[in-house]
DNA sequence: CGCATTGTTTACCAACCGCTAAATTAGAAG
DNA sequence: CTTCTAATTTAGCGGTTGGTAAACAATGCG
């Protein structure tokens, strides 16, 4: 037999001191700061963050120089590695009517979206230094909010390729807001979906997202085309 | 000639030690708190708040006895002050028509919750202990979303009383938190209503909220109504 | 003017935090 | 088994933080 290997059934809570590669480690380090950060805000502090990965704080700066170098990481992580390029192709689809590519878009994106960690770590950032939201809203306006109103302008059978009017963007946004804002009731607040709690979500999620962009869809144009000189009230 | 009171004009940035009475000093501090934690999130340290009021840290244990003391009395402050029982008695009027009603009450409470104070602590609660969102959402669904429920019902020509479904709450919370998301993209995410930074503001969110509002109410029937068995997509 | 009240400050503590340097030790190679 | 590399830990520093105790001083009163 050779030497006795240290594994007696993790009797105690001594995990023994493991030695991983260097990217191993690296993965564990980003994951668990993922969801650290998450739930502590971007403020939490590296020696718990290491206590839960089970290693020393000093670790860390092994692999990150800085503890901003390891939140940039989270940050890339996070938001510009869950991007689909293909929501773009498939809102550029010619072959398929705006209803089905609206609600095929906001099904899967909320999908990517609506988790703990992407809205949590949004919203710290937002409320800190606002680095990522800056970025990422640089993002939607350039390859999202474009291709939309086109598709929504499409939908109402207008022609026109201007600059959106701010009302076109309110609305717009709004429906956006709406499918982000189920987020932050949900991951912010603590309030699910309607008190029925964690279970159902995804059917129901699908469900809801439909009826918001059939709201958006129906509601654009009745709300544009009014006249806007109704301004009693 | 008396003694020489101290008041050089204001030459040196010493604003000589004033003595105020309790009173004052303690709405003082509780307005300081407000603008302070609002800006810096409810861990923002004490020193840097009490510098910010022109007085020492430790002056701030003689009116509140902890830290958290002091954040409960904002909290107070702010959302339980500035809810205006008035907006229940427009909700029940019964000679007003559901679409004025509506765009009134949601013009005024944008004009109360659309603050930086009031969007950032409470996101800031919502990321911490949830103790205000949660107490705060007891009360819209108490006193709020009920009534708003049966102003969309009547709008519709429903007659029911029962209990709101899942759809129909989920898309009134949606005009809600498209009011509510202005204010997140104003305040958390720095992006002003399109570009347009800080001015015009308020005309605007008038009219944008009327647009909102006219979305809601014009597509709750026909999202409703549709046959829910047009589950294709 | 003298004195008491009390609003306000100075001095200080223990714990925490990001970060550094040096000492250990697990594991692969010979 | 020996040796070497480098993954990991121990020890510690300078600065910060919520909170406490005691000293100081502005104001009212007799």
């Amino acid at each position: 037999m050779s030497s006795i290997r240290k594994n007696p059934a993790k009797t105690l809570a001594e995990p023994a001191r493991r030695r991983l590669t260097p990217a191993d480690r690296e993965r564990q380090i980003v994951e668990g700061a993922i969801a650290f950060f998450s739930e502590h805000g971007l403020d939490g502090q590296l020696r718990d963050l290491a206590k839960q990965l089970g290693i020393t704080h000093t670790l860390l700066y092994h692999y990150f120089p800085t503890k901003q170098a390891l939140i940039g990481r989270v940050y890339t992580e996070i938001f510009e590695g869950r991007w689909k390029p293909q929501w773009e192709v498939l809102l550029d689809d010619k072959t398929l009517d705006v209803e089905t590519k609206l609600t095929q878009f906001y099904s899967d994106y909320a999908k990517v979206i609506l988790q703990s960690d992407w809205v949590r770590i949004f919203v710290f950032s937002g409320l800190s230094d606002r680095y990522i939201t800056d970025r990422y809203f640089a993002l939607l306006r350039k390859k999202l909010f474009p291709r939309l109103v086109r598709e929504t302008r499409k939908y109402r059978g207008v022609s026109s390729r201007s600059k959106p009017t701010g009302r076109e963007l309110e609305l717009l946004l709004g429906l956006h807001g709406n499918v982000f804002y189920m987020g932050i009731r949900r991951w912010i607040y603590g309030q699910a979906v309607h008190e029925m709690q964690s279970v159902v979500m995804n059917s129901d999620v699908e469900h809801y997202i439909r009826d918001k962009v059939m709201a958006y869809l129906l509601s654009v144009s009745p709300v544009l085309d009014r006249k806007p000189n109704s301004k009693k009230v």
